[in-house]
DNA sequence: TTATCATATTAGAATAATTCTTGTCAAGTA
DNA sequence: TACTTGACAAGAATTATTCTAATATGATAA
């Protein structure tokens, strides 16, 4: 499994349970998804670890809080620079690996000093595509 | 002003005083600024008919609903093609209207039938660069 | 190994945004 | 005028998330 935490992150079973369930994850899961997985190898976890965790991650770079889904945040253990492709339907989410050239110039961004971008790509997968 | 509703949307005194307030507004209010703003005018409007007339709105297609803020959804009244600049400090979100070529392989998309994308600049406003 | 200490865990309460419910009201229409 | 439809308002309900306070535990140093 991949390192998480730097330093300062002690690594309780709990704490693993969760970085288990994120190592790879492709899903974007949310809180929600990541606590009830998580509950069937430990039936205590309370909702409170699975936030203090994400935040913990979040904080020390890694992982991602995703806020393409209007009902909640979704978690991306992928910090690499990539882009998302959503189901409108579904809100199923994919990743895009792959950079595109944004140039954009000083005068378009009115004296914000650029830190990095996000493309979200809209669709229909291919599994919504047949349902309708 | 611009008309807003197809067909079928009763203009009301309070939808009108909703429809001024987000009319031109480059702001990317949240429900409840429209709400402060518009019980000014209104001293008995309720949260309900800001959320009911947002919803029949983003249903007629008038009004964008951004998911850009994770704390709360934000509305744009601009539904030309556009993206957004927005601030890691202060949240403020100012519009790049420009048109991107983002040429998107279909091996890439995966079955996907694409019908938009949204390009999210991050960066920090001349207010909060002047801060920090 | 054991004691200590900072930090993690837990349950549940609190909060905040949003949605739902229900009764009332008003505009337009037969 | 009576009817129908949809809008309004108030507040309850819901959902995601954060906070609180008491307890437990992992990491570290003796």
């Amino acid at each position: 499994m991949r390192k998480y935490g730097n330093g300062k992150f002690k690594l309780t079973p709990q704490r693993i349970a969760i970085l288990d369930y994120l190592d790879g994850n492709r899903s974007h899961p949310s809180a929600e998804d990541i606590y009830k997985s998580v509950l069937k190898r430990f039936p205590t976890m309370s909702f409170a670890t699975v936030y203090n965790t994400l935040d913990a991650l979040r904080k020390s770079g890694d992982i991602l809080e995703l806020t393409i889904d209007p009902e909640k945040k979704r978690f991306d253990p992928d910090t690499k620079l990539h882009h998302h492709l959503i189901c409108i339907k579904c809100k199923s989410i994919v990743d895009i690996h792959r950079k595109f050239s944004l140039n954009i110039t000083s005068k378009e961004v009115g004296g914000f000093e650029i830190v990095g971008n996000h493309i979200e790509f809209y669709g229909i997968c291919p599994k919504c595509r047949k349902q309708s």
